[in-house]
DNA sequence: TAAGATTAGGGGTATATGCCCCTATATGTC
DNA sequence: GACATATAGGGGCATATACCCCTAATCTTA
């Protein structure tokens, strides 16, 4: 700091406070997860563990780097959120045949689990879809995957 | 689990990973924060933090349970959000009128962080602005408050 | 093949976030 | 004014998330 500023505004507090894109998609984030964390609650698991078991689901046996890759996430910080579902036996984690990988698979109760916790998240889904309606829907899909690609590194 | 389902299939699965809005919106908060957070690092301040910062200047003195409010946030969440900021000098917490309230204030320090800070905002804001349009972010923001609104409870 | 470079993960540290339950304080009612 | 109720925060607990740095393993190249 060496020049002295002209301190904060009001305006301009309130133009940040108004048009924050990184505020406003936390603030989402935040009520969506607790969303969709409520309708998950019958068969215990937070939407953030659905979505990882889900994308082991779909990747089949899949390192923690091209896990982390597929969910755009910080790797170690991907790695800590699997010790849960590992801890309830849900995935299981082995060395991989290259020695500095983890390999991450499904159990047969995770799949079990996903299997429950599917029509939950169907319902939750349907209504947001609801309220958002299909269009609202598309471009905010549109709209939120075009700043993952933007501000995505490499 | 009472009736034997059938297991999750590998369309289910492609399906929930493509379309669901809380992964989407939880992975876009990731990366917008990373990359508002990589342009606040100059000033030492976190995207979170700022946005905290910026809604006490809007707000003046307030309680924990209001500013809660306004950022759509757990209120015990926010009290220890609220810690770091307390710890750097940058707010003042006190006892209120009410003697169950606690007001937070923004301190001198606080404020110039925050004008500080707001030009290196501009900057990230410009950036994401200059990716999606003006209409990109226009729709954006309305999809979002759109899911705030309709999620929240009370 | 041995030395240097690259890659995958783990651990330390710090913050962000929510739920539940407990305590202190107010408020409202008889 | 005493008692029931409502409200504001705090602490415990668990998870989510990122960055930095370290180690182990692999790959590259002289």
């Amino acid at each position: 700091m060496s020049a002295k500023l002209k301190a904060l505004d009001q305006n301009q507090a309130i133009e940040m406070g108004k048009s924050c894109v990184c505020f406003i998609t936390r603030r989402a984030a935040r009520c969506i997860t607790q969303f969709y964390d409520e309708m998950l609650r019958p068969v215990d698991l937070r939407s953030t563990q659905l979505i990882l078991l889900n994308s082991i689901r779909i990747l089949g046996s899949v390192s923690i780097k091209r896990l982390a890759k597929a969910v755009v996430m910080d790797r170690s910080a991907l790695a800590r959120n699997l010790k849960p579902l590992d801890k309830q036996g849900l995935i299981r984690i082995e060395r991989g045949e290259d020695l500095r990988e983890r390999v991450v698979t499904l159990t047969k109760l995770g799949l079990e689990k996903a299997t429950e916790a599917f029509p939950l998240w169907e319902k939750a889904q349907a209504e947001v879809q609801n309220k958002l309606g299909r269009e609202g829907l598309d471009t905010l899909f549109a709209s939120l995957s075009g700043v993952v690609l933007l501000t995505r590194k490499k």
